[in-house]
DNA sequence: TGTACATCAGTGAACGCGCGTTCACTGATGTAC
DNA sequence: TGTACATCAGTGAACGCGCGTTCACTGATGTAC
């Protein structure tokens, strides 16, 4: 369908070094006139290719929510027969690699804020979707569907580790340091598995 | 020691004014001229009060700190000899119902970044110290210290509930409405209290 | 008590900067004849 | 093939705005004599 014109290779090619500017300093360093100097184009090219700034940021942070989507679903597929604990933990450490490895551009994912009224696009969505469908998928065998118990259960986890994350890289509450934040991951992966299975037991 | 004069009074005003400027509008409409004419007084005076105007942004969110810090801590002095559950439960709600009382404000304290080299207040780290107590003192029962376990698995469970709350706040990941914020953040917790409890019989 | 002076928190018009955005223009490419 | 014209992505100087911040000034309060 689509032949990559020049067009779609610049797009590219602004994307990139605009994740690369916001990985190295942050989301507040993405300016206009910086992006169009370090991506080698004039400041109405982004205009033209993004609409605004605000479009430049969505377009970065939905590959970067792609990346991570990548990512976790690679983890996933070597599951095998894992046991849940292994399983849970392979995924959140896959989750801490990813946080890690592209910290403030992660970070850029959840501190962008679109003006009132504008909304995400649909890649956000799917992206979410995707991350959601791995994390069930590993906990399919371990945890009924009934009443969507296996979809709150994904969610609920994802938001653990996520928090756990969250508070390490900026050390502003909770974490203390890197081996801590390993510590506590594999900690709360230990404690969900055994309660599974435990409740899934008893229940 | 510190009688309260007019100084004191003035700067608690444009604090709580602050806050609820916070509250109501995001932190980004907290804007020199605005809070000014809002808290009825100059805009120097701002200066004369907090130095700029992150000085006044670290004075709400310490402020915000506290707040939150006493909600749990009173949810904290009522655990009397319920269930490790019941206990984790009653925190954890204390701590959604602070985050959903007090919303953007709440967004604020990490949305909000001090310039490059410039650190939070000591208070800053008090508050986390005392909130922590809170919950090591929950689970003291339940959990033993050796090797700073007690003080991880508090971390951990702050982590996690409040990757839950954070998703749900802005729900770009994972939380899709309150009844399933409620749910993941109850369902986070019994596994929790089951995984310690079984760990802890186990080892 | 009254007067002259010092102090200093409070004031707000004005400054300067940096940002996102625009738009008249350029020049490469495609099309018609 | 050659010429004239149309198109349109790309350009970047210039615009305008809104922000944080400053600083010469005001006037209320405290102090000395």
């Amino acid at each position: 369908m689509s032949e990559t014109g020049y067009r779609e290779t610049l797009r590219g090619e602004v994307i990139a070094k605009a994740g690369t500017l916001i990985e190295m300093e942050g989301l507040a360093a993405l300016q206009a006139r910086r992006i169009a100097r370090e991506a080698g184009c004039a400041v109405g090219t982004l205009y033209n290719l993004f609409g605004d700034i605000d479009g430049l940021v969505v377009a970065v942070n939905a590959e970067t929510l792609a990346l991570l989507g990548a990512s976790i679903g690679s983890a996933g597929v070597v599951l095998g027969t894992l046991s849940l604990e292994e399983r849970l933990a392979r995924l959140a450490m896959a989750y801490v690699d990813f946080a890690l490895a592209h910290q403030r551009r992660w970070e850029a994912v959840f501190e962008h804020r679109l003006p009132e009224g504008r909304d995400a696009p649909a890649s956000y969505l799917e992206d979410q979707d995707r991350l959601l469908g791995v994390i069930e998928a590993a906990i399919a065998d371990f945890v009924p569907d009934a009443n969507g118990q296996r979809g709150i259960t994904a969610r609920a986890l994802f938001g653990a580790v996520h928090g756990i994350v969250a508070l390490a890289l900026d050390n502003r509450l909770g974490g203390r340091s890197l081996t801590e934040l390993e510590q506590q991951v594999r900690l709360i992966v230990r404690l969900a598995a055994i309660g599974i299975t435990r409740d899934n037991a008893v229940a």
